[in-house]
RNA sequence: GGGGUCGUAGCUCAAUUGGUUAGAGUCCUGGACUGUCGAUCCAGUGGUUGCGGGUUCGAGUCCCGUCGGCCUCGCCA
């Protein structure tokens, strides 16, 4: 080794010893007669003291290998903030490894504010910062724990392949052409389902993996399209038995990070439960403000919208906002827009005052309605309640899009909660309005509940899978289900989504005829582990937990891809590139 | 694909109603200074105002287009 010892572990206990450091010139600092280095890496840093004559020609972010001895330094001057503190060396001589020749685009700090893409094309000063190695240490601590909780339950770690048939269905795929078969192409996975499914009929009986999954799809905040899961599938058992190994997993992870030891088991609710109190799957415990059903207030209230509503068999529900009866008409009015970008039309408001209904809506309502939706609401005074009419899915997404909203304004969510919760029973399909079909909601390998085996066809919207999702203070961390193991009911799932038997074994043979050869029972889940470890640090960009992100257009910013390539390279491709039409001149 | 917002020195920002030579902090360079630790003090370098058009006596500022960043809706079994 090029040193004897890392620059974050030398204290009083190494004073007097000759020691080798190597790592950057952090912040040079000039007294004249003595000139203090922070020599930096990874694990911290320390103070290198220099005569004038030493430190000539060093510039900051210069990579030193120095020869020195360890000294205390003076009571004075000890730092408490590092635990190198007590410590300084005394260079003896020194090596300029490599010069650092150009200026920073950045400065290597902690508290940086610059734009994201500087620090994406320069991803190596930034992982410098020591706020950003932390991240990704955090991510690996994280990792090994969920190993190790994995291995504990004898899961055996097997990788699945990278280059994979194309599934159209779900997202997009990334096409990877084939050189020796003209016109045919690999896909890079969506997730590795199918492979570990096949892994159950092969007798694993307990897989894990970190596997990267690719989807092209436009990026977002909390997404990537490149990501990694944890994944995991398990033989013969129920979706208790899973939950206790993702509990398990949870609760290494929390022990790990946190020194924390998360309370066991997580409370179990059913989709239409969170969708009926808080109108999302996937909702924040952590504070209150649940959903007010209105309609028993609707009938002979005089108001057509609300009428209407409840005639085409939708829904009036609502929020009350505690405290909020004095936002003025343009914060009500941003509420309301807020919510028509969820694609309801109307969003009603009504301020409890003198005991009474105002607002708005108020005079287009009947005096016993009020009354009625002031009791239903168990609204306070100074209270404020957002009404929305509409049809299920674009009601319940506004409302709780409002909830987390105000809950985050209204500073409403105890931050030291850790509120862990299992969805069941979602839904198999969900009706597909553009392709006027049924839609698997998670995919089609999905479990139906039995109690609806006989009469599945019957009534696919009623019908409801075992299907489950892990929830963390309002962030899906996952979902799972237990699979189907059956040729026949599988096929019969194929022809409910409009899929024939032909398309079936088109796309997924080889998955059927597996199942023909005997399967365990099995089901399993995925984890993000990306977006797991942003929420775990509470941030809410997924890039500062991910070393090579993809900027929010899907590019890669730290090597420039994607990027054109040699003509030679295209036609060994056999693929021709069909350039985008110019735009034709401009007439001046 | 739609919407919002931003783009001025290496970085973060300012620039009055469209009006003189586009400023400040930081970085960088040089100098001063025995103890700093994101040192301090002094001086200096640094600009195709993203790019292309247009309006105007005059554009960083107004208009059109385009490119890029971020956010968001759609999309993401």
């Amino acid at each position: 080794m090029l040193r004897t010892h890392t620059c974050g572990e030398l204290n009083k206990a190494h004073i007097g010893q000759e020691v080798v450091l190597c790592g950057w010139a952090r912040s040079i600092r000039d007294h004249k007669d003595i000139i203090f280095i922070n020599l930096t890496d990874c694990y911290g840093w320390t103070q290198v003291c220099m005569t004038p004559a030493q430190a000539a020609g060093i510039n900051k972010e210069d990579y030193l290998q120095i020869k020195a001895k360890v000294i205390p330094r003076p009571p004075e001057s000890l730092n408490t903030k590092i635990p190198t503190g007590e410590i300084e060396v005394q260079c003896i001589e020194y090596t300029i490894i490599s010069k650092c020749t150009k200026e920073l685009p950045f400065e290597i700090l902690d508290n940086l504010d610059i734009r994201e893409d500087i620090r994406l094309k320069y991803r190596f000063l930034d992982i410098r910062r020591p706020i950003m190695y932390s991240r990704l240490r955090f991510r690996s601590r994280l990792v090994k724990a969920v190993r190790q909780a994995l291995e504990q339950e004898r899961f055996l770690e097997v990788e699945t392949p990278m280059f994979v048939r194309s599934t159209p269905e779900g997202s997009r795929d990334f096409l990877v052409p084939s050189r020796i078969f003209p016109g045919q192409f690999y896909a890079l996975p969506q997730s590795p389902q199918l492979y570990k499914q096949m892994l159950m009929i092969a007798g694993v009986d307990r897989y894990y993996q970190f596997p990267h999954c690719f989807r092209d799809e436009d990026p977002r905040r909390e997404r990537q399209v490149v990501h990694t899961q944890i994944d995991l599938e398990m033989s013969l058992v129920s979706q208790e038995d899973i939950f206790n190994v993702v509990e398990k997993i949870m609760y290494s992870a929390y022990k790990e990070l946190f020194g924390v030891e998360l309370k066991l088991p997580f409370p179990h609710y059913t989709y239409y439960e969170v969708m009926r109190r808080w109108g999302i799957d996937k909702p924040d415990l952590r504070f209150g403000m649940e959903l007010v059903d209105l309609a028993d207030a609707i009938p002979g209230c005089g108001f057509s919208v609300f009428e209407e509503a409840i005639a085409k068999k939708h829904y009036v529900k609502g929020i009350v906002a505690p405290g909020c009866a004095h936002f003025t008409r343009k914060k009500l009015d941003e509420l309301e827009a807020f919510a028509k970008t969820f694609q309801v039309k109307n969003l009603f408001t009504f301020k409890v005052h003198n005991h009474a209904l105002e607002g708005n809506a108020s005079k287009k309502v009947q005096p016993q309605t009020l009354q009625k939706i002031l009791e239903l609401s168990q609204a306070k005074e100074g209270d404020l309640i957002l009404v929305c009419a509409g049809p299920y899915n674009f009601l319940h997404r506004a409302l709780a899009e409002l909830r987390k909203l105000l809950g985050k304004e209204l500073n409403l969510i105890d931050r030291s909660q850790l509120q862990f919760l299992w969805v069941t029973d979602f839904p198999l399909f969900e009706w597909d309005e553009e392709a006027q079909r049924w839609a698997p909601m998670h995919h089609m390998f999905t479990m139906p509940n039995p109690k609806y085996l006989d009469t599945l066809e019957q009534n696919p919207g009623e019908v409801t899978g075992i299907l489950y999702d892990l929830v963390f203070n309002g962030v899906e961390l996952g979902s799972g289900s237990l699979r189907i193991t059956s040729p026949e009911l599988q096929k019969r799932i194929m022809k409910m989504i409009g899929m024939s038997e032909e398309q079936a074994y088109a796309r997924f043979g080889f998955l059927l005829d597996a199942y023909q050869f005997a399967s365990p029972p099995h089901g399993g889940m995925g984890i993000g582990l990306d977006n797991l470890a942003m929420t775990l640090l509470g941030l809410e960009n997924i890039r500062e937990v991910i070393a090579y992100p993809n900027a929010s257009n899907g590019t890669f910013l730290h090597d420039g891809s994607p990027a054109l390539v040699e003509q030679d390279q295209i036609d060994e491709l056999h693929i021709a590139i069909k350039q985008p039409k110019p735009e034709p001149e401009k007439k001046a």
